[in-house]
DNA sequence: CCCCCCCC
């Protein structure tokens, strides 16, 4: 409609112009009009030069100038943004180093219409195409090239400095520095693998560290950086020595002049950048830092952000951009790299928006580095969709509605802290993975979006002394029992795969006698050293002789829950977080015949309700084909950041707290004595040491914490079927009660006084997190119920 | 020329 009014613009006239036709009148329109930088100390209006944008309606192109002659038009407001010229004479001339550039110099203008609206929508008309310069013609002297200004010996420097031709009649153009090269300044957002002569002044917004590669081809190092100015953004990646000489060349949040690289395509799903090309950082490519006086460049990175709950519809190995509050933080995790065939570093984040949570995994350095905090908004740029155990399996049925299912499963979850992030559960069946240009910041600006996640870190961490509930696997639901387990041990030694699983549950044994041994001592090695017999070890993998050793896990457990047990290995960091101290403390602990440290220690690693992360697969030992369950890692909500703090009294009426549950670690912490039934299914199987009794029809037994909260001699077996055999001094404290309505549950402190204030108890479900996995319909956590029914009637 | 595996 609106183009009715319009002038019609002369398609197609750009590239007659750029071809070299002369003699050819059309009508244009500006676009853009802009002052070619003046030379301070000539300060009179017949310097001043204008560079123009014009438009054909299809076309546009950038490299006008507008004539010496005409520039009265621009100065009287006549020419400007968006008028219509009728363009009467051309001329055209070469640039760049070896004059394949071209500029049009608009000698002669009629201006049709001094205020318009833009025409059209026209795209870019290349500026190097060499279809193009076949038949341009020098019509004019060399003298008013671009390239001979800087080139040719006859530009001086002036008193500022700066570049200007001693001709009066050549173009006289400025570069801002010339002494890099003459490339023709561009935004990053036009550069292209067809653009050969640019030069960009782009600030660094991210650097990655130098790594090393090997694959079947070649092995060597790469290192990358994001580049951005006002227009745009992008990846540029060094190789081998460049990617050292750059590596120290580039700084974060400085700005460069860079030219002389080449543009290139990369992989989109390894570029967090969204220019659809990458720069390869050559070895004759110049890179100049930009002095503060001429460092204007503060645009930044632009985040796309989309909701967490959208990643399900992404293509999986696409990059995406996420904001969202760090719900919590995990330990970094050293693992076996198969392919690299070394130790690798990755630490898992959980991030929560206003509908879902999913993970971060941050690999090698960046895992490394990782210093801030839950609690606090994230926002990352150009990270990985990766399926997460096969999004088949986590995605059948549930997607965008797991969000209210958790609303309903969490109705028996007694903790509010727990509703608020179960309503945000992982529920997608994919992680997010930082790659090397995944930026990840904290600093960022103020918008609605953000304001939104302010509200919902408030809602989620109320206090601030409230600690993270949940890990990356806590919220993973899928929690099997131990027959289930069990249940795929067939299909495992048939297909010899790996499965994985998470088991709510607790140590019932735990081997002590082969619980450590002698691992090789090269760094993150782990390998049980054969011993030579001469004082000297040999480690089969690093196949290093030596003669010192580390001490290292390797403990058998069983594990049980209500529905049986299972024996697994712990390695590594699952021991060590299991029994939390370190191997060699284990070692000490275990020869120290004087104190009890390591019965203590026994004890409580085998007390402690937790999830565990299993694998299990079909390993051959021995000759034979085994099934074997190993790997087992501790996976218990533990928070890294603010573990055991106690929340006040103001700030835990703000969480409506539901009252009506209560753990056992919480009573193992404050009581010195209970009794408890540990009957269940109204059979006897429970145990007791000597210090215990349990007597027929009695059905409780008592046993002591000690005041250091590790309790001695507390050695009752609660496990309630005959076929989980249990180990007397590895009772933990997740006791099943007989549930009759006769029986007395008392429980008492030290002094044999009931106790009854029931509302220290509000306090502690956030330093007792480790025991708080309480779901009603779960016989192996009803202790805690029932424990909390009683207490809660014998407290009013 | 990396490039994505690894981890769950």
């Amino acid at each position: 409609m609106m183009n009715e009014h319009f002038p019609m613009l002369t398609m197609g006239g750009l590239n007659e112009y750029i071809k070299g036709r002369k003699g050819y009148s059309s009508i244009l329109q500006v676009l853009d009009v802009r002052l070619i930088k003046a030379k301070e100390a000539e300060n009179t209006s017949s310097d001043k030069r204008y560079r123009l944008i014009l438009s054909d309606g299809r076309n546009f192109f950038s490299s006008c100038v507008l004539g010496a002659d005409m520039i009265d038009l621009v100065k009287n407001d006549i020419l400007k943004n968006n008028s219509v010229i009728r363009v009467n004479q051309v001329d055209v001339c070469n640039a760049g180093v070896k004059g394949d550039r071209v500029i049009l110099i608009i000698r002669d203008v009629t201006v049709v219409l001094s205020d318009c609206e833009k025409i059209g929508d026209p795209v870019q008309l290349d500026n190097h195409d060499s279809i193009q310069r076949t038949a341009i013609s020098l019509n004019i002297p060399k003298i008013q090239c671009f390239s001979t200004v800087s080139k040719s010996g006859l530009a001086k420097k002036n008193s500022n400095g700066e570049w200007q031709a001693d001709d009066k009649n050549s173009i006289e153009v400025v570069l801002e520095k010339p002494k890099i090269n003459a490339n023709e300044m561009c935004n990053i957002n036009v550069l292209d693998p067809f653009r050969t002569e640019w030069m960009i002044k782009a600030r660094v917004v991210n650097k990655s560290y130098i790594r090393e590669y090997s694959n079947m081809n070649r092995s060597g190092k790469v290192f990358n950086v994001g580049l951005v100015d006002s227009s745009g953004e992008i990846r540029a990646v060094g190789f081998d020595h460049l990617a050292e000489r750059f590596y120290a060349t580039l700084e974060i949040e400085k700005t460069y002049y860079i030219s002389n690289a080449s543009v290139v395509p990369g992989k989109q799903n390894f570029n967090s950048f969204t220019h659809m090309y990458q720069i390869l950082l050559r070895s004759d490519t110049t890179i100049d830092l930009c002095g503060r006086e001429n460092d204007e460049v503060h645009a930044d990175i632009v985040f796309n952000f989309i909701p967490i709950k959208e990643i399900t519809h992404r293509t999986c190995n696409t990059v995406c951009d996420v904001v969202a509050v760090i719900s919590s933080i995990d330990a970094c995790k050293t693992y076996y790299n198969k392919y690299k065939r070394k130790y690798c570093v990755k630490r898992d984040l959980m991030i929560i928006d206003e509908d879902a949570s999913i993970m971060l995994t941050l690999w090698e350095h960046q895992a490394e580095s990782f210093d801030n905090t839950i609690r606090s908004i994230i926002g990352i740029k150009g990270a990985k969709i990766c399926d997460f155990h096969g999004i088949s399996k986590m995605m059948k049925g549930i997607k965008d509605i797991a969000a209210d299912e958790f609303c309903n499963r969490s109705d028996y979850l007694r903790s509010f802290m727990k509703i608020i992030v179960l309503k945000n559960a992982y529920f997608i069946g994919r992680s997010l993975s930082a790659i090397d240009s995944t930026i990840i910041r904290f600093d960022l600006p103020c918008t609605d979006r953000i304001i939104k996640l302010e509200t919902l870190r408030k809602s989620i961490f109320p206090s601030s002394n409230v600690s993270c509930l949940t890990t990356t696997s806590q919220i993973d639901w899928s929690i099997v029992t131990i027959d289930q387990v069990i249940a795929t041990e067939p299909d495992t030694m048939k297909h010899k795969n790996t499965q994985y699983f998470y088991i709510k549950g607790y140590c019932s044994v735990i081997e002590q006698d082969h619980a450590i041994y002698m691992g090789c001592s090269v760094d993150k090695c782990r390998k049980k050293l054969d011993d030579l017999g001469n004082g000297f070890f040999f480690c089969r993998k690093c196949r290093v002789r030596q003669e010192a050793f580390k001490w290292a896990y390797s403990l058998s457990c069983c594990i049980v829950d209500h529905t049986g047990e299972l024996n697994v290995c712990m390695f590594g960091s699952a021991a060590e977080s299991l029994l939390e101290i370190s191997p060699d403390v284990f070692h000490q602990y275990k020869e120290d015949s004087k104190t009890t440290n390591f019965e203590e220690i026994i004890m409580r690693g085998a007390a402690k309700n937790q999830i565990f992360n299993i694998s299990s697969k079909v390993v051959e030992y021995h000759m034979e084909i085994l099934d074997e369950s190993q790997k087992c890692e501790k996976r218990s909500p533990s928070c890294l950041n603010s573990p055991g703090e106690i929340i006040d009294e103001k700030d835990n009426n703000n969480l409506e707290i539901s009252h009506n549950w209560i753990s056992v670690k919480y009573c193992r912490s404050k009581l010195k004595k209970m009794r408890i039934c540990s009957n269940f299914d109204n059979e006897v199987s429970s145990e007791a040491d000597e210090e215990s009794s349990i007597s027929g029809d009695e059905e409780y037994s008592a046993f002591e914490t000690s005041s250091n909260d590790a309790f001695q001699g507390s050695s009752v077996s609660t496990q309630t079927s005959a076929d989980v055999s249990t180990v007397a001094t590895q009772t933990p404290w997740t006791i099943y009660l007989e549930q009759k309505s006769n029986t007395n549950y008392v429980a008492m402190d030290d002094s044999d006084k009931i106790l009854s204030n029931i509302d220290t108890f509000h306090k502690l479900y956030n330093n007792d997190s480790l025991d708080n996995h309480i779901v009603e319909s779960d016989p192996a956590y009803i202790c805690d119920d029932q424990l909390y029914e009683f207490l809660n009637k014998t407290g009013k």
